[in-house]
DNA sequence: CTGAAAGCGCTAACAC
DNA sequence: GTGTTAGCGCTTTCAG
C-alpha cells in the first residue's frame, strides 16, 4: 500500500488525464473495449460505442500516439531526409511526400543533409532511435553510401527519391532517368545549333545525380559527333555569388573557345548563372544559351523563363513513399524474395522550352 | 506457464532484441544501471560504464526513444507547423528552426498548413496526438485563430513565428515589425519620386501578415500626404499565372490612372508579378517599380535582382524554437506568472536595395 | 461482443 | 554505486 501511494506520487503530475483508462472508466468498460473502439471500431456494439465516444469526448481525449506506437512496435512514421529545403525541387518533392502519408495516415519527420554524408549518418541515425518504419531518401551518392549500406545490413525499409539506383539493383528508387534525359535536354541544344556545349555543375563528387546527368550530356555530344568538352565545377549545388564564383565563371565564359550554351545540372545554378552572366555584360540567350534541370516552378515565373529538363518533383515524392508503403505492407518480415522486378522506377521526364536557349550567335 | 508462454508468442517477432534490458544482462548489470549509463553516466562507475558500452557495442543497440518518451513524459520532439515550404522565406526559416534544434538535442516533425485554418487545425491536432512538447507555428491569422486558442486553453507551449503579436500580448511570438518595416520600404518608393503606389497581395483573409504590411504602406502614404490606393488582391500567396491572373494584373497595372509602383506582400508574388508586367510589355523598374518583401536568398540571384524588406529568416526561426525551449525549461508547468515582459520578440529588419525600384517615368 | 491481463522499452524513485 | 520495481498509455491475445 505504501508502494503504491509512493508510485502515485512519483508520476510526473498528469499532465493529461485524459488516458484511455480513464475513458473507460468513465463510460464504464473497460480498456479493451475502449480501445476497440478507435482501432477496431466493427468489434464493439453501437451504443457501447456511442457511450465510449461521448466520455472521450466530455474528457477531451486525445489518443497517446506514443503508447500506442510502442506497444504496436510500429510508429507510422516516416523519416524523410532531403538534402536542402531551399532548393525548390526538394520543397516540391516534400510536398509530395508529405501529401501522400498524410492520405495514409503516416506522419513525417524531416530532416536535412546539406549534401555532407558525414551529416547523412547522423541525421539517418536520428531517425532510425526515433523507429520510423521506414524512410525516404535522397543522398549524395547512392552507389557509395556507408549509410545505405548499413540501412540494407539492418533491413531498414527505405526508398532513394532523386538517386537513381541500378536497372537491376536491390535498391527501391524513384527518379527519372537522369541520363537519358539529360541527354535529351543537351539534344535540344545540339538541335538549335550549339557546337560547343559545357556541363556547369556543383560538385560532382556531392551529387550522383550531376554525374549521371554530366554522362548524359557526353553522350548526346559524342551522338552527335561532338566533343565533350570539360565541365566547370562549382563548390555548391545552390549557387553563391561571391567574387571568386563569379571570375571563374568570367573566365569560363570568356575564354578564347568559349562554349555557347551550359548545361547547368539544377536549376538554382541555373538562375544563378544566368544572373552572373548578365552581371558580365553576356546576354541570355543571346550571347550564351542556358538549360537547366529540375523543372522548379519557379522556373516558369521568371521574368525570362528558364529552359529546362522537367522532373515531376511532386510525383517523385509521392511515388517514393507510395512504394515505401507498399514495402511496409508487403514483406516487411523478412524480405521478400526478390521477383526480378526492377526496383528502380522510372518517371517520365519533360523537356520545358523557356526562353534561355537559342541558336548561337 | 502456458500464459507466459503464449504472451512470448504473441510478442511481434522482437524486430530488434537489442534492448536495454538485453544489454544489461550482457553486461550483467541491472537494468537501471544500464539505463544510467546513457542518461546519467556519473552516477556510474567507469569500468561498470565500459562494460554496459561495450555490450552495447555488441549487441549493435540502439535506445528505443518511443519506451524514454513514453516513460518520461516529455518526447523532446518539437511540432513546426509552416504554410508551405515552396515559398523559400519558410525554407529558410525550417533551416534556422532545425539548426537550432538539433544543437539543442531536440527533434522535430513538420507538417504544412496551405494557408488553410482547417488544415491548420487538422495538423495540429496531429501534432499534439505525438505528444510533441511544443510547436513553432505560422497561422494565417493569429488574431483570429481557433486552433491558438485552444492550444492556449490546453496550455500547450508554442511561439509563432511571422505572425507578429501584439507588443503586451500573452503570446510568444518572433517576427519583424511588420508594419513599421513595411512602412519603410514604401517610403524608399516615395524617396524615389513615387506617388501612386499600390499593393498587391495574396488573399488578405488568409495572411494577417499582408494586412499588417498593407497597414503600413498605408502608414507611409498617409505621412507623406499621399492617398492609399486599392490594392490589388490576387487569390494565392503564390503566383500562379493563369490567364485570369494575368488579365487582372493587366487591367490594374494600364488603367487610366495606374500606379507607377507596386508593394508586393511577399517575394515569390514580387517575382511572378514581374515576369508578368515583361510579358505585358512594361519594363521593370522602367514603366514600373517592384519592391518585394521578406529578403529571400533567391531574390538576389536573380537577372534583376529584388528590391525588397529583408527578414532575418533563419534567425526568426532559431529565436522561435529558442524561445519555445526557453518556455519549456522553466515555468513548463502551470505557465510562470505573466512578468510584464513583453512576449512579442521583434528581429530587426532591413531594406534591400535591388534593381526593380526606380523613380517614376 | 466484452473483460482481464500481459507487456512494448525505458526511467526514476527508493532501498540496499 | 547498483539493484528492484512500478509504471508511462496503449494494443492484443485469450477467455468468457
Amino acid at each position: 500500500m505504501i508502494r503504491k501511494a509512493a508510485a502515485i506520487a512519483t508520476t510526473p503530475a498528469p499532465p493529461n488525464g485524459a488516458t484511455l483508462m480513464n475513458v473507460a472508466k468513465a463510460a464504464s468498460v473497460s480498456l479493451a473495449t475502449a480501445s476497440r473502439v478507435f482501432s477496431n471500431p466493427e468489434l464493439v456494439r453501437q451504443d457501447t460505442a456511442e457511450r465510449v465516444l461521448r466520455a472521450a469526448g466530455e474528457l477531451g481525449f486525445r489518443p497517446n500516439l506514443l503508447g500506442a506506437k510502442l506497444r504496436a512496435q510500429r510508429t507510422r512514421i516516416i523519416g524523410v531526409m532531403l538534402p536542402t529545403m531551399e532548393n525548390a525541387v526538394f520543397a516540391e518533392c516534400w510536398r509530395g511526400i508529405e501529401e501522400a502519408a498524410l492520405a495514409q495516415g503516416y506522419s513525417l519527420m524531416l530532416v536535412t543533409s546539406r549534401y555532407d554524408p558525414q551529416r547523412e549518418r547522423e541525421r539517418i541515425e536520428y531517425l532510425l532511435r526515433h523507429r520510423v518504419d521506414g524512410m525516404v531518401l535522397t543522398v549524395a551518392d547512392a552507389a557509395r553510401s556507408a549509410v545505405l549500406d548499413q540501412l540494407d545490413a539492418e533491413r531498414v525499409p527505405y526508398v532513394l527519391a532523386y538517386n537513381q539506383g541500378p536497372r537491376s539493383g536491390k535498391r527501391y528508387s524513384v527518379s527519372v532517368d537522369n541520363r537519358a534525359s539529360a541527354r535529351a535536354g543537351v539534344e535540344t541544344l545540339i538541335a538549335a545549333g550549339h557546337r560547343r556545349i559545357c556541363v556547369v555543375s556543383g560538385a560532382f563528387a556531392a551529387s550522383d545525380r550531376a554525374r549521371q546527368r554530366h554522362a548524359g550530356y557526353r553522350d548526346a555530344m559524342r551522338a552527335h559527333g561532338l566533343e565533350p568538352l570539360p565541365p566547370l565545377s562549382l563548390p555548391a549545388h545552390t549557387p553563391t555569388q561571391t567574387p571568386a564564383e563569379v571570375e571563374r565563371i568570367r573566365q569560363f565564359v570568356t575564354a578564347p573557345s568559349a562554349p555557347t550554351a551550359l548545361f547547368c545540372t539544377n536549376d538554382m545554378l541555373a538562375i544563378g548563372v544566368i544572373s552572373v552572366l548578365k552581371r558580365l555584360g553576356l546576354s541570355v540567350p543571346g550571347d550564351m544559351s542556358v538549360l537547366g534541370y529540375d523543372g522548379i516552378e519557379l522556373g516558369q515565373l521568371l521574368e525570362r523563363p528558364l529552359s529546362t529538363v522537367v522532373q515531376p518533383n511532386n510525383e517523385i515524392g509521392a511515388r517514393a513513399l507510395a512504394c515505401l508503403l507498399a514495402q511496409l505492407d508487403s514483406g516487411n518480415a523478412g524480405a521478400g524474395p526478390d521477383q526480378g522486378l526492377t526496383r528502380a522506377t522510372l518517371l517520365p521526364h519533360a523537356l520545358r522550352a523557356g526562353a534561355t536557349v537559342a541558336p548561337p550567335a
